[in-house]
DNA sequence: AAAACAGTTGAGCAGGTGTTCAAATAACGC
DNA sequence: GCGTTATTTGAACACCTGCTCAACTGTTTT
C-alpha cells in the first residue's frame, strides 16, 4: 500500500471507505487471473466457438466451416481457449475434437447472455 | 450460410453436427454484444474497480488512491465501464460517486471468481 | 516411401488497448 | 469575477490482439 508515486494521496476524500474497500479486495494475483479469464471470452469469434461446443464436440474443420473462417484462424483462437483451460481436446487419428473444459464455461456464458437480454 | 470464400468447404467432416450447431447459435449481434460485455471485464484495473464498488460507492479520487493510479487513468477506465453500462454515477457537488449499475455485474464477477478458485 | 489431409505454429501487419501528460470542464469558496 | 479542487477529455505512445499467409507436424492411405 506504500504509494511511491505522487498519486492522489492528498485528495483522498473518504479515507475510511477506501480502507474498507482495500480490506475486502482479493490479492493482486486474483485480479490478473480474473482479467485473463474474461479476456478469453472477450472476442466474438471465441464466444461463438464456445457456444458451438456447448452441446457436442466439433473438430477444427467443422468450426472453420461453421464460422466461415480459415482453419488457421480457428486454431489460433482454440490455442487461446486451451491456454485459458476453457476447452479440452482429444485426438482421434487425423482429427482433433474440441469440447468445453467444464461446466463453469457454460455458466459464465449463461451469465453474460442473460445480462445482454435484460 | 453461403460461404463465399474457399474456406474449408471440402473438408467438413461432420456436416450434420455443423448444421445442428449452426441452428442453435444466436444471431451475429448477440456475439458482438457478448464479446463487448466480457471485454469490459477483461482488464485487471477494471475488475478491481468493479470489485471495489460491490459494497459501497466511491469517488474517482478514492479509487485512484485505492488502486495507486492517477485519477486520469481511473477516469478513462470508468468511461469504458460507463459505456458498457456496468457502473452508474451520481454527481454531488465537485465529487462524482460511482456504483455498480445492477446485480448482473456482481453475478458475473462471482461466476468468474468461483471459476479461478476451483 | 510418397502423397494427401487435419491441424498447428510463427512472422507480419492493421487495428485496438491502457497509461501518461497536458489541457479543458464543472462546481465550490473567496 | 478569480482561484482551487474533482473529474473528464484528447493526443501521444508503447504494447497487445486477431487475422493471413506460408511453412511445419502428425496421421492415414496408397
Amino acid at each position: 500500500m506504500a504509494a511511491d508515486k505522487a498519486v492522489c494521496e492528498v485528495c483522498v476524500i473518504h479515507r475510511d471507505a477506501v480502507d474498507r474497500a482495500a480490506a475486502r479486495l482479493p490479492d493482486r494475483a486474483a485480479f490478473a487471473q480474473l482479467g485473463s479469464l474474461y479476456k478469453a471470452f472477450a472476442d466474438p469469434t471465441r464466444v461463438k466457438i464456445l457456444w458451438a461446443l456447448k452441446e457436442e464436440s466439433l473438430c477444427v474443420c467443422d468450426l472453420a466451416a461453421l464460422l466461415n473462417m480459415t482453419a488457421s484462424a480457428v486454431s489460433h483462437q482454440l490455442k487461446v481457449l486451451r491456454l485459458s483451460s476453457l476447452v479440452r481436446y482429444e485426438r482421434k487419428g487425423k482429427i482433433v475434437y474440441y469440447s468445453l473444459a467444464d461446466d463453469h464455461v457454460t455458466e459464465i456464458l449463461a451469465c453474460g447472455f442473460s445480462h445482454i437480454n435484460e
